[in-house]
RNA sequence: GCGCCGGUAGCUCAGUGGAUAGAGCAUCAGUCUUCGGAACUGAGGGCCGGGGGUUCGAAUCCCUCCCGGCGCACCA
């Protein structure tokens, strides 16, 4: 029992440890009592600070199985409950919640042991699973917008996320770099740039947007062109030299545009575009044959499952190879399901789209488990989110020139948080340096940009706005990026070394704030678990913003420099773990603090 | 028509079958001799889309209807 007031790992620096272990002794208490074994306990969060910190139900779940009033349950559960080494005695209230209150000294030694620790109490993952993240997925020749700020903001975090719990992760960009639509590219720039085809060094084709505008346009309007780009196609496919060239720089020059913004995002991806997939392809195909799996259909190739329908309420088919002869996406996906499992080793694929392709995942998860391709140990999961919608409520167009492009965006968020900033500084009269003021500006508007979309559920569509993405009050990176500069200017104002502080059990709760602000503290493994679960990212946005509610509150409340000791030492102690979980929390978002604002 | 998401405060959204449904923004009223006011305190504002059901207990689970978005054969 005294093993809990010791710091071993991560046995007992945790929300999870705390809660599995009531679970434990509330199981055994129920079996005593009533002699009902292996009951499902929850524990929860107590609805009201008044009715302690944690609360329990179990005997209202009992009543019916043990024929006896919830109260005289719970009484009997109390009786035999063994809890005297971590909280307060327990009472019981209403029709039979049994409540909880943690022991102010279990709450120090535990804090202390989270604070003596890099992980903050977070225990790496005891199996650690091989991990595909596909996010992003920009498509060569089109300009990245708002949609692919959400797969790469979600991707990213998630992947962070992961990394951190210990897992080996593969992130992968899916680029669109393969399909039709480079035909006709390919026979644009045949037609505008010949000489590219043989000097790349001479290729000009200023934005690829503009350019891949007017090669649709031409697409549109001239028959004998559009001819020329279906052969075009099939050259591609077939893997003529010239073909692949012509490819290679279009490629290369959309590369570049990708490439700033995940520089200016702070994302790491290794490409694997749809284009590494095609040599595999052929083999997908046989594969489904041979286990008899194909139906001709309209003269395209195509798998039945069961439950997907069309329009006319007949059976919806994956198609695998169209009429005339191309294969299309769904031959791709299939092909990377396989590669990821036998190849990559993945135990757990997580692919992160808007939500308009969740049919589509869900006809080609269930055919690859149908070849069986797909084996059950391996986590295969559609990770969804919202569309992004116009002021009118409808669906962003690609092609209406109404889309805002994320460059334009990102620019636009620093030039806001720019003139905040200015703004601020004017009415304190602070005089700063240039470097300064850009370095925080950038820092601060790509902060906020990318919390904004963090926070907001992923499963949401999405109305753009810029001053609601922009927005630097409330529930915004800005908010937690002060929490955190008010901690590093208390150090500052004592001139504190919180280096100095580490491994000597500092920690003694008193105030009602504090214990507050403690109890938060220590549920970061719990939240962190959940993601790691549902792949919710905007969890930890919310623990993160209460997180700094809590601590302004407690900032309110409790004078730290000029409280006596130990109070004094307890509290920067506190106040330094918390800018530490800070920092930590918002860098699984792919967000970085600053000392000053 | 079928399927998938969603409907919670004026707006944007949280909410794990539990006690009196919560934040942010906006509005109004306060807090500056105290560690940085991008802060804090308080007020108003709700038939949780409607109706049934399951349950000791439902915003949460089931059924049904209404409204919105998206998808529904060779684009991805």
């Amino acid at each position: 029992m005294s093993t809990i007031f010791i710091s071993i790992g991560y046995n007992n620096a945790s929300m999870i440890a705390t809660l599995s272990l009531l679970r434990t002794r509330f199981q055994e208490a129920v079996a005593r009592a009533h002699g009902v074994d292996g009951v499902d306990v929850q524990v929860l969060p107590a609805s009201n600070p008044q009715f302690g910190d944690l609360q329990v139900n179990v005997a209202l779940q009992l009543a019916k199985a043990v024929g006896k009033p919830p109260r005289a349950i719970a009484e009997g559960i109390v009786a035999e409950l063994q809890l005297d080494d971590f909280c307060e005695t327990p009472t019981i209230a209403g029709p039979g919640f049994i409540n909880l209150k943690l022991k102010t000294s279990y709450l120090d030694a535990t804090l202390n042991a989270t604070y003596a620790d890099t992980r903050l109490g977070v225990a790496p993952a005891a199996q650690p699973l091989r991990t595909v993240v596909d996010f992003s997925g920009p498509n060569i020749a089109k300009e990245m917008h708002v949609g692919h700020l959400r797969s790469t903001i979600i991707g990213d975090s998630i992947a962070r996320i992961y990394e951190f719990l210990g897992h080996d992760v593969l992130r992968l960009n899916h680029v669109g770099d393969w399909g039709t639509q480079f035909g006709m590219l390919i026979a644009f720039l045949r037609d505008t740039q010949p000489s590219a085809l043989t000097d790349a060094s001479t290729l000009d084709i200023g934005d690829l947007v503009g350019f891949y505008k007017r090669a649709k346009l031409r697409f549109d309007t001239d028959d004998e062109f559009k001819e020329r780009a279906r052969r075009e196609v099939v050259k591609l496919q077939s893997g003529d030299p010239e073909s692949l060239f012509a490819w290679k720089l279009l490629c290369d020059q959309s590369r570049v545009a990708f490439e700033k913004i995940y520089q200016t995002l702070d994302i790491k991806i290794t490409e694997r575009g749809e284009s590494f997939y095609n040599p595999l392809l052929p083999a997908v195909v046989e594969d489904l044959e041979a286990q008899g799996l194909l139906t001709e259909s309209d003269g395209a190739l195509c798998v039945f499952v069961d439950g997907f329908m069309n329009k006319e309420g007949n059976p919806l088919p994956l198609i695998i190879r169209k009429t005339d002869g191309a294969y299309n996406y769904a031959t791709t996906d299939l092909a990377a399901v396989r590669y990821r499992i036998n190849e990559d080793h993945a135990k757990c694929v997580v692919i992160v789209t808007d939500i308009g392709q969740s049919d589509h995942f869900a006809q080609v998860f269930a055919v690859a488990r149908l070849a069986g391709w797909l084996p059950d140990d391996v986590r295969m999961v559609h990770v969804p989110f919202g569309l992004v919608q116009g002021e009118d409520g409808k669906k962003f167009k690609t092609r209406s020139g109404e889309t805002v492009k994320l460059s334009d965006l990102l620019d636009e968020a620093v030039v806001r948080a720019r003139a905040h900033l200015d703004e601020r500084l004017d009415s304190e009269g602070r005089e700063e340096t240039e470097e300064f003021k850009a370095d925080l500006a950038d820092k601060v508007g790509i902060a906020a940009v990318k919390y904004a979309d963090l926070s907001v559920n992923r499963g949401s569509n999405y109305v753009f706005s810029f001053d609601k993405m922009l927005a630097l009050q409330g529930n915004t990176a800005p908010y937690m990026l002060y929490a955190y500069v008010r901690v590093q200017g208390i150090a500052r104002k004592g001139d504190v070394d919180f280096a100095s502080l580490a491994g000597l059990d500092n920690i003694h709760i008193v105030e009602p704030s504090e214990r507050d602000l403690a109890k938060h503290l220590l549920e970061l493994d719990d939240v962190l678990a959940r993601i790691a679960e549902d792949f919710l990212p905007s969890r930890l946005c919310t623990y993160l913003f209460e997180l700094s509610q809590k601590f302004n509150h407690f900032y309110e409340n409790c004078p730290v420099l000029n409280a006596e000791e130990p109070t004094r030492t307890s509290r920067l102690a506190l106040a330094d773990l918390t800018a530490r979980t800070l920092q930590l929390g918002l860098s699984l978002l792919g967000i970085s603090t600053v000392d000053r604002l």
